[in-house]
DNA sequence: GCCGCCGATGCAAGCGTTTGCAGGAAGGAC
DNA sequence: GTCCTTCCTGCAAACGCTTGCATCGGCGGC
């Protein structure tokens, strides 16, 4: 029923393999020819099938976007952001679940189905096996990674322990001295990068300032607000709570909000919270937190996996740190005295 | 490199037409034929190259997920679950994100573009124009809506109509008369169905109830914490503002929420809220709320768009309709005397 | 013991592009 | 006027799988 490559040639009266390089611009086309070519599969309303043109081409025009989560926040904006940038530049993008944790009794990711169906992968802060890691490799196509940063591929993310830093460092020169740390998920099979780097930003300004970061103070608050939650109350059980708190993300932070309000206490009279990404509600909240540029992240990825699709090996091991900086809001404050 | 159909074909010592169908579990193939090939396929770790059996059978194996946003919450938890229930059925997932609004600078969405690329298409709750919806049903294949009911194609939804009543009930029988409502945008030049319906809902249930919906309760909240804020001000400017507060959306309500606090006043002492969704956050505020079932409704879509492709016409225009249930928690009381 | 039937297999023709190679026309240099 | 380039164009061979059709045994029924 749609046209094909045959229809377009005939209506133009030259032949399949001039209409091909006719509408995909390539040089050796005259002027003419080039005019009456597009007019003609205009008209016919040609699409080139795609996978005709990735059996015989080897290029699929898609790159895969490899992900852990979709609905938690950083993936979801990352995804987004990706996923425009692709789109503009004529690229689809197939979307890759891979469960989470990913234990044996799910589908282990195997990078092999990737080959000759896509053209390039970004893959979104998930910590992969050695042998995933291997098989993606021997793909042989360019390889990014978005919020990490791993040898012999291209990354974008920002500086994780930077971040820790950051946050903490606020918090001291506030005049705070027992800050806790709400991190990821210690029984995690595999590790993100994210929670441990910004987990050793904290305990670098907490021993820069001369102070010894408590095991009690680090707690694991599974990256979700109601993990935060639950971390929250803990805390504020100790015998010595802590009058700050660093969260590794947003959404444990807004929890970790929820939780001190309900005990009667107010912040940041009586606790100080800072978390990190830049969420909307945070901005609502009043939450001060380390806002790193997602969608930033996201379309520079996309762009350097173009580029690197397009062949310019320049980049085949760039890896780019975007800056995150700090905004103060309403949930920070000297500690109580 | 990789193995092809030929190398597994003179691996096993049969033809290729065997190894085909061998490999896909079509019948008339010995039981010994089979296990001598899947050994050889598995020793050579053959995979079916994607672009060659789709230009060979027409079946790509992949389904469209066309979205307006990942980064808002619906639709980053509906493409989760969608996503999901295809891999696991050895689908893919192709996710193609839809500009909003689509004013005329943006490309349009081209359903032509699908053709021979999916196999079905999910339409996550975007308005489409007339002429979009025809290009896709000229694509003759399965077209599921999200969020939305569409005739002649498949849809998986929430009664929103029913859901607009059900929080503005509840508002009713706590003793509120002054409820306002914060939706969509209006300005939106294609609408979207969810906020209507549930406008139309509060309206029912105001006048069921012998009350008029005042126009001045009736703002847009635009679908955001941010735009749920600004509209939330607004009728706290109003010379008689509402008690009570029905938002479409929990991060509209969530935006509520802290522009009353912000103001001094008490939730739910002072304003009532409710909102819809579940969001994760809402729980955590103490935010009541219509829950609607995303996960379920996703995997429900894409397990009917499944069976579409499988040839069960029976689906073919069914219309399921999920529950969604009130959820009351602390944002919510009967209004002050 | 013959015939028909059925299950298992192979043959080969697609599916719709892309692309290396060759042919041919036109134009410039000598 | 001849010869060599330079462009443009077409031919036809892939690309790797699917599938209609033909073939070929073997088996059961009569």
């Amino acid at each position: 029923m749609p046209a094909r490559t045959q229809d377009v040639a005939r209506a133009a009266g030259v032949s399949t393999a001039t209409v091909s390089r006719a509408l995909r611009g390539l040089p050796n086309v005259s002027q003419g020819t080039r005019s009456a070519v597009s007019r003609a599969a205009f008209e016919l309303g040609y699409i080139a099938s795609r996978s005709a043109s990735t059996l015989a081409s080897g290029r699929t025009l898609t790159v895969a976007v490899i992900t852990p989560y979709v609905g938690r926040w950083f993936f979801a904006q990352a995804i987004e952001a990706v996923e425009r940038v692709l789109r503009q530049s004529g690229f689809d993008a197939l979307l890759v679940g891979v469960g989470q944790p990913r234990d044996s009794a799910r589908a282990v990711f195997e990078p092999e189905t990737l080959r000759g169906r896509v053209d390039a992968v970004v893959v979104l802060t998930v910590p992969l096996t050695g042998h995933e890691l291997d098989g993606l490799r021997a793909l042989e196509m360019p390889i990014l990674f978005l919020g990490a940063a791993v040898a012999g591929a291209m990354s974008v993310r920002i500086d994780d322990v930077a971040v820790g830093r950051t946050a903490t460092e606020h918090l001291l020169e506030l005049g705070h001295r027992r800050i806790a740390h709400l991190g990821g998920d210690p029984s995690e099979p595999l590790n993100f990068s994210a929670p441990s780097d910004r987990r050793a930003g904290w305990m670098s300004a907490m021993r820069a300032a001369g102070l010894a970061p408590l095991p009690a103070y680090d707690v694991p608050g599974l990256f979700t607000a109601d993990g935060g939650c639950l971390a929250m109350e803990r805390l504020l059980d100790l015998a010595h709570p802590p009058t700050a708190v660093f969260a590794d993300s947003d959404e444990m932070a807004l929890g970790a909000l929820s939780a001190i309000r309900r005990r009667g206490l107010r912040v940041p009279e009586d606790i100080s919270v800072v978390g990190v990404d830049g969420h909307e509600l945070a901005g609502i909240a009043g939450l001060t937190t380390v806002e790193q540029p997602v969608d930033a992240q996201g379309a520079l990825a996309a762009e350097m996996v173009l580029l690197a699709i397009a062949g310019h090996d320049v980049h085949r091991h760039e890896h780019a740190l975007l800056p995150a900086h700090l905004v103060r809001r309403s949930s920070t404050a000297p500690p109580p005295t």
